[in-house]
DNA sequence: AACTCGGGGCA
DNA sequence: TGCCCAGAGTT
């Protein structure tokens, strides 16, 4: 497992090979975050990006969501996959806001993980990025990373990873980390075809320098 | 723990 | 073509 210190200086050389990285979704509001990130499930940003500057210009709040035939609102989103459960949850998500929230999104991470289609991931998502909350949400890229560079262990399940995290970062780094551990997993720790090779933590990357060792016996 | 939803991107 | 993806809910 990776030291405190040898965490944070990954977390920080994350962050010099992509200075850029922040949340993608466009959205003008916490509602707007919301339904932009409980549509991102299992796509990408660029795909719900495509559908959310007409979708948020139509719907503007919690009741034309409710209003809207379920059917209409699917169409609204078809084509960024899974669409009929992401409009059925949207639909009861936004219900529940008017119902216990007087139709605001609430900052609880909690409170947000009691909405349809809002899981642990998408609420640390919102809490963080709509209100600054300190948090890790903790997807695939995150879980990868952590794991092939030994800041976490190899079984450990997504609340064990997330739980470790925190330990091993500092709180007002959480967000700009979750950001940086996503974006080095997407562009450079990739599932597929991690670039080790050319890996400024290589030298303490456990998965990588069996991968660059396994490379060498093949050639 | 495994299964399902799902169209788009990419090899 | 086949495989994978900024997950969550159900069984």
């Amino acid at each position: 497992m990776l030291s405190k210190k040898d965490t944070q200086y990954a977390i920080d050389q994350m962050g010099e090979l992509f200075p850029e990285a922040e949340c993608e979704l466009t959205h003008s509001n916490p509602f707007e975050l919301l339904i932009a990130v409980v549509l991102s499930a299992q796509c990408t940003d660029a795909l719900v990006n495509k559908v959310t500057p007409k979708l948020f210009a139509k719907y503007k709040t919690p009741e034309d969501y409710v209003q809207v035939p379920l059917e209409e609102l699917q169409e609204d989103i078809r084509s960024i996959g899974l669409y009929r459960n992401k409009a059925k949850n949207i639909k009861k998500l936004s219900q529940s806001l008017l119902e216990h929230f007087d139709g605001q999104v609430p900052r609880e991470r909690e409170q947000l993980e009691s909405l349809a289609g809002v899981g642990r991931k998408t609420a640390n998502v919102v809490t963080s990025v709509a209100f600054g909350e300190p948090a890790i949400a903790v997807d695939t890229h995150v879980e990868r990373v952590s794991k092939r560079l030994g800041i976490c262990r190899w079984k450990d399940n997504v609340r064990q990873v997330e739980e470790t995290l925190m330990k091993k970062i500092k709180k007002e780094d959480w967000s700009d980390a979750h950001h940086r551990l996503i974006f080095f997993g997407r562009y450079h720790c990739k599932a597929q075809a991690p670039k080790c090779p050319t890996c400024p933590l290589l030298d303490m990357c456990r998965e990588g320098k069996k991968r660059m060792k396994k490379s060498m016996v093949e050639a």
